[in-house]
DNA sequence: CCACCGTAAATTGTATACAATCTACATTTT
DNA sequence: AAAATGTAGATTGTATACAATTTACGGTGG
């Protein structure tokens, strides 16, 4: 996100990224080098990297001497994914709460704030940008901004599900709502409400998963039994190596 | 790991992967790709492949335009990492705890048996096996196998630490018992004990970080309060990419 | 003596060329 | 007709060549 000094790659990386996750690229889609390459008027070689970059967020799978594809939605990685945000966010807030002072609880209101400007001007984008700060300003308080790297890496394989659920439409106020109890709950110091508040907050996905496989079963891959489990990557066939 | 269809880049990422793990290549150590190319006897493409794989699993960091070396401990990635796994792997476990069957009674007695085979024969490698098979076990029994390739991500940036330690010394005989007592936990379902045998069990890195720390400072880098949080990557620097 | 360029070597970043592999389809065989 | 096989095209995997960037070092001027 940063250091924008733009090594082609970096340009490359950023686009297909951003395509993948606003679903304009939709999972399943097949990625041929040779198309990107022209697209993007650069060779093969930085798209050869961008896909490996890709393939180890989970957003994109190679299959060795087969080509890549952009990541078709797993319910076993989605739901894996729900765990592991939720153990990792209420473990955090957890932390956080016992580290609460003046401070903490001034930029977390600043955080939900910022949230009630962006619905007040109906600007999604910032929305998302602010909900994003509240959970990473959460991970500072409680002293371990580098978690928030492992909550990301679980955050995109729910992103592209909640973004294609109708669900979705549901308006920010709920979500808004939601963050307030979360952020009471924290500054309360209040284990079981911080749990519950976090866990209702996170859990939303889960019926969005089965009513969107049955609306569009083609943007799922029924989890293979066969797949093996990576050193490294989870969910992921890692093909390309090992 | 598996599929050991032996395409060039494999060959050089198992070797690579290996000599980082296993401390032949010592953190901070620089990796040029036209030697490493030569080494292997392959061109530098591959090369570069792998150290983008190995720069996502935080084994190797990748500076733009000033090369790659072995990642650096850093301490603050070793306690998020710990954070992680302990936060993980206790949710993983409680959830177990409410699967348990005769079956998985079974299977993680004979994991614990196997252990005890390995550390009679004096086998280590065989018994780190056998430690990571039960873990991964304990991830089936839960019904979330795919949690386990999270874990191992955080396991990574904390293994290179206990092989570098001396209590790495401490016999394996005390790692069976807390193991033993691990198990007990979840067959009895006792969320406490589940939760205290885990922290035991996982936190003897932490006093391990200062020590090393101390003996081997050349091993290790200040933790860079400049350093960008990356999108999807933790503790590594991305200059590579973004 | 120190700071400031400027150039050369080393190294990475990208492009292109070639080899290996896979897919699809036509042909042959039973 | 169905199955097997062979071949052509497309696509990926790897090697090599070239461009861009960084680092080190020596000269120059202050």
């Amino acid at each position: 996100m940063r250091q924008l000094s733009q090594s082609t790659a970096s340009i490359v990386y950023n686009g297909l990224r951003q395509k993948i996750i606003d679903l304009t690229l939709k999972p399943g889609a097949l990625l041929v080098e040779q198309k990107l390459a022209h697209e993007y008027g650069v060779s093969r070689t930085p798209v050869r990297e961008v896909l490996v970059w890709l393939a180890s967020e989970g957003l994109v799978e190679i299959l060795r001497n087969r080509g890549a594809m952009v990541a078709p939605i797993r319910v076993d990685a989605v739901r894996t994914a729900q765990f592991v945000r939720e153990s990792l966010e209420v473990s955090v807030a957890l932390t956080a709460a016992k580290n609460m002072n003046a401070l903490a609880r001034l930029k977390l209101s600043h955080a939900i704030e910022e949230q009630e400007l962006a619905n007040a001007e109906g600007n999604a984008e910032l929305f998302y940008q602010a909900d994003e700060a509240m959970h990473l300003e959460i991970a500072q308080i409680a002293g371990l901004p580098l978690v928030w790297g492992y909550i990301e890496e679980a955050k995109v394989q729910m992103d592209r599900v909640r973004r294609l659920s109708l669900s979705q439409a549901q308006s920010f106020d709920k979500l808004i709502a939601q963050h307030r109890r979360i952020v009471s709950a924290i500054a309360a110091n209040d284990p079981v409400e911080i749990t519950d508040s976090l866990n209702a907050h996170l859990r939303q996905v889960l019926p969005d998963i089965d009513a969107l496989r049955r609306n569009r079963p083609e943007y799922f891959d029924e989890d293979a039994q066969d797949r093996p489990v990576s050193s490294t990557l989870h969910g992921q066939t890692v093909a390309g190596l090992a």
